[in-house]
DNA sequence: ACCCGATCTTATCAATGGAAAGATAGGGTG
DNA sequence: CACCCTATCTTTCCATTGATAAGATCGGGT
């Protein structure tokens, strides 16, 4: 489609949005650099010079992950079970994402760019925890929290690995909903 | 070191335990079959026989996570807390069958082997999680079990992937039954 | 003593990631 | 307008890997 010139003109946003539907799709492990250049109709060397390497390629992934993580906590308004649902649907709306940011394995957790963006996110996340309904005075805040991070977390994460059982046939915000709400009833 | 004989001896047991030290360190992706076979002392090929292809070590590298976990989730007793502590332990204490068990695109999730093993270990998770305390007749019980899987799933998702703030510097033990408790209160 | 299946080895091949060196386009400067 | 200069992309090359095929070796059972 867009191999008149010798310039490709926006390879570097093709070949993010081609990494995310690929890892998606197959798994990160079964990425391929060279396929992605194929499919974007460029050579297998191409890639090299916006990204590097590989890893540098899940990184710039990873901070666009964290960055759109940031902002869907941010539009969620200040209840916690909504922004617990947003995390959730989150994790699975950006499945390809979602899995690499939590897997600093696969990239370089250490840049610059990929720890500012995750920076913002842990702010907005921190935002939305300390908005815990009917719990002004908690004796154990930081339990708490983790507690609300790790339910909407863990949920995420089975459901994304085929875990849950046949339940999933259910719609997927109502289901995370009743499931948040056992942890944080709603006042 | 053991280039005795032509056998190696107990070359499947030699893999999966050099397999699950190669993932710790260095994640699922990075391993490399090759690198196994040279530090067992045998040639590149030696593995096929044995597990077919790299899935296929990664398969029973799952089913022996899933048999670990059902014994390990048998032996906490029937307190939901404990168990939940248990999982948490597991997944920390065998990180690489964890990280495995929980990613089915690297491996045959259809295998009757690991079929067989996760079933044993959803009985074994079923069961920890029916013995909840205080909420005999709870209204949504199929929530309130998931929510407690989740917690755990999500708290050593968590940790593992070390998004978790600098207060991983506590006892892990302590720290997630401080946690899972915010969700199940002991009566 | 012999055979046979299980185990391991020695090729060999296609595909991949990465690096080096060169070609091309397009904008800014004179 | 001509020129250079930088970013972008290509071509070429190499080491490593996963997988397969065909052969060698061991060891138990008859």
């Amino acid at each position: 489609m867009t191999d008149r010139s010798y310039h490709h003109g926006d390879l570097r946003r093709a070949l993010l949005t081609a990494t995310a539907a690929a890892i998606a799709d197959k798994g990160p492990t079964a990425l391929s650099l060279r396929d992605l250049a194929r499919r974007a109709g460029v050579s297998h060397a191409a890639p090299a010079h916006h990204f590097g390497d590989k890893a540098g390629l899940l990184t710039a992934l990873a901070a666009e992950g964290y960055a759109m993580l940031a902002d869907t906590l941010d539009a969620a308004g200040g209840d916690l079970l909504d922004s617990g649902v947003a995390y959730v649907r989150f994790a699975v709306e950006h499945r390809a994402h979602f899995e690499v940011m939590f897997q600093p394995g696969l990239y370089h957790p250490d840049d610059p760019e990929v720890a500012a963006a995750r920076e913002r996110a842990d702010g907005s996340l921190a935002t939305a925890l300390s908005a815990r309904p009917g719990h002004p005075h908690d004796e154990d805040t930081e339990a708490s929290q983790l507690a609300a991070w790790s339910v909407a977390h863990g949920f995420a994460a089975l459901w994304l690995s085929g875990a849950l059982p046949t339940s999933a046939e259910s719609d997927l915000d109502t289901l995370a909903r009743r499931v948040l709400s056992q942890l944080f009833p709603q006042p």
